[in-house]
DNA sequence: CGCTTTAGATACTTATCGTAATCTAACCAG
DNA sequence: CTGGTTAGATTACGATAAGTATCTAAAGCG
């Protein structure tokens, strides 16, 4: 096959886009190719550079659709929990789980795509776009953005160390610790 | 020049060692090849193949060298100040300074080795040493190890999104909001 | 001193990458 | 219905990577 309606153009640029958005997270930006992620959905590397100007430029979209994913989420949980205090509860109890820490790939942009960031070009779209998002999650998590900051910074660095000890038994104890840290910081 | 000395191989040794330590906590393991690595101390391919089997076996080496560096800080850390009050306070300062941020390679290796070691073999020796130096930086924060690992997952956390961030604002009030929550927690 | 050993240099193999050029067939405008 | 446009396939290219083989000269043993 070669040529495709306009539409389904369109939806393979969103599964592409989409594609990258889990790849990217679970394996890293460098750790699949422009060849394997367009396999993935079918196609070739053709198809890509017709769509897309280079591999960086999948990386803002990516993050940007990563981060929509997870704005879908944090409305899903405040819709089942009536207030946003019961809402956060259930967060970081799903944040700081096992199933959480070993699907990397649909789990928090914040820590999927931040070792990736890190090596970006400081000043770039790409940055902006991934602060925006931490920006955000600060936002949902406390009232005041400057004060879910620290929690954000907690949550990600927790999910991140659970993740590169995955397999030893510090794993799980970072994960129980921080929970139980987060779920009542103001014990003696 | 082709052969020297079995004291200037073991130095020779160390130096490989010490600059992958400081090349992969800048540029990640994936980051710097070989060549390059043994180009900035002023040797070739050839020698690192003949003191190191693989590329992968000296990630080990690197980590546990850069912990080694950071046991060495936190000892003086202590000997500058009195106790270990002190001692950690200061250590938080600097943590969360824009020079840690900006330095990556002479940095925690907590946070510098963390993305490569997620998407190392599940199980192995590197994550063995690895997660060994989470617990210690967690028994040196805390009287108890599993009180500790919070406070180095909000630490790591927010180091590594500063750096993901960087070149923004939001890089400095990650930096600035999580000292505040950490350095006075119990406040309204 | 002379022989063997070996750290490191040099050159090569093999593999994989991002990207560009060319090709092909079907969509869609006129 | 027809022909120009274009999404995607195919192939090719230039870099760069890890790892290997061969060569060298000095080290260090006797």
């Amino acid at each position: 096959m070669s040529r495709v309606s306009q539409a389904e153009a369109i939806e393979n640029r969103r599964r592409a886009v989409a594609a990258a958005s889990q790849l990217f997270r679970e394996r890293g930006v460098n750790g699949i190719s422009v060849a394997d992620l367009m396999k993935s959905i079918g196609l070739t590397t053709g198809g890509f550079y017709k769509q897309f100007p280079s591999k960086e430029a999948l990386v803002g979209e990516a993050a940007q659709a990563a981060f929509g994913d997870l704005d879908r989420l944090l409305a899903g949980f405040d819709e089942a929990h009536g207030d946003r205090d019961t809402a956060r509860g259930a967060l970081i109890d799903f944040y700081l789980s096992a199933e959480h820490r070993d699907q990397p790939g649909t789990g928090c942009p914040n820590a999927g795509f931040a070792g990736d960031m890190a090596r970006m070009p400081t000043a770039g779209k790409v940055r902006e776009t991934y602060a925006a998002g931490v920006e955000d999650f600060a936002a949902w998590l406390s009232a005041d953005t400057d004060g879910g900051l620290p929690m954000v910074a907690t949550l990600v660095g927790a999910i991140l160390l659970a993740r590169a000890t995955a397999g030893t038994e510090l794993s799980e104890k970072i994960l129980e610790s921080t929970h139980r840290a987060l779920t009542a910081p103001y014990e003696p």
